[in-house]
DNA sequence: AAAATGAATGAATGGCCATTCATTTTATGG
DNA sequence: CCATAAAATGAATGGCCATTCATTCATTTT
């Protein structure tokens, strides 16, 4: 591992450094919680000193919000990807979106532990709140615009609105169940639900 | 106030001390979030003093399991009491409790933010999950059996056990689309975009 | 109404933990 | 290969906050 380290220049460094550090508070915050992680057990999951994380984040409230910050570009990201990939036909981009969130890269009680300590937080502290009204404004636009296509193909009455807003309600409570119960819960079941939403609202598009 | 308190009884006032300290705790916790929530803070939005807390509650942790506990056998009582007077057809009562859910009295951002603020620690403190977990498991049960009631009536098709997941879910998710955009959720269209599931999945029964 | 018991106070204590900083180690440009 | 600058360390600092406790105040009992 030195060795390695050995060959890297220091701007890489920094930057290896800066992600090895929130790996380690997301890891912290998904065994102890935000309350209960420390700089302190940061820097030694991270196997490093003490002062490190002053050193490269200034503060522990920095730290944090970088943290969520890697979060929501992480999910960002796989989300673009898989609307990429998927298609064209829109009823197509919303499945893979939907089983997107349910692989084992999203739906996984680690991660999602740090997800729900933030929101659990989003009511008392702005930065928090501003980062996850983003997130949520983004995609659910996405999902609204591909409801809005299945919709007009279809000939279906409802509101795009209404299925957009209740395909994300559900995604997003489907991990709760997650997280409060991991062994009850299966991915699998999870899709099985909201596919029997798509289904029911939107019968010639999936059988 | 202090005439009234004078006539109460020391025991009476014991339970009363409690619930002062509890309601003062879900105010500071909704406010500042568990992690900035101090006991002082609770002692002063009690209007009483500093040692109060651990005269009543022997220590923080345990204040905030009673907090826990209060907040879900107040949310068991408002199920009780609505199961009790809708129906008696299973679909009337499934809907009732719907539409609890979505009661200013259960949708508060107040006490979501502190539902969520457990929630956030789940995974850190067992105590939590347990407590959490109880509760998914009763009403999910009550549920899918309401749920099972509509699809024997009915002769659907669908598992008892999907609905019963996709509904509770899709509460779940509903509360925090109210936590993080308060501004932009309204609660009547929550409760419309349950009940876009219910018509599409039981037709015979909602309209 | 005196004694005894319980409730409430708020100042003092002690431990924890973010942050700082003097020192050491490592990398880089000349 | 040296000089300089950046990175990393970890011991020391200081502030915050849960908890304790001696004291005061109120209620109940005899």
């Amino acid at each position: 591992m030195a060795a390695i380290e050995k060959k890297l220049s220091r701007t890489e460094k920094r930057e290896i450094r800066r992600q090895q550090l929130i790996d380690a508070t997301l890891r912290c915050i998904s065994k102890n919680g935000i309350g209960g992680t420390k700089l302190s057990d940061v820097a030694k999951a991270a196997n490093l000193s003490q002062g490190i994380v002053n050193l490269h984040f200034a503060s522990k409230d920095n730290l944090l919000r970088e943290t969520l910050n890697y979060l929501a570009e992480d999910y960002r990201q796989q989300f673009e990807s898989v609307l990429e990939r998927a298609g064209p036909a829109a009823a197509d981009k919303l499945q893979a979106l939907m089983e997107m969130d349910f692989k084992p890269s999203v739906c996984d009680p680690h991660k999602l532990a740090v997800w729900f300590a933030f929101w659990g937080e989003v009511k008392a502290v702005p930065t928090y709140r501003k980062i996850c009204q983003d997130r949520d404004r983004h995609y659910g636009a996405v999902i609204r615009g591909l409801c809005r296509e299945i919709i007009d193909e279809g000939g279906y009455t409802i509101e795009s609105n209404t299925v957009a807003t209740a395909l994300s309600a559900m995604t997003e409570g489907l991990w709760l169940s997650c997280l409060i119960s991991p062994k009850n819960f299966s991915r699998e079941a999870a899709m099985v639900a909201v596919y029997s939403y798509l289904q029911a609202v939107f019968p010639q598009h999936y059988k």
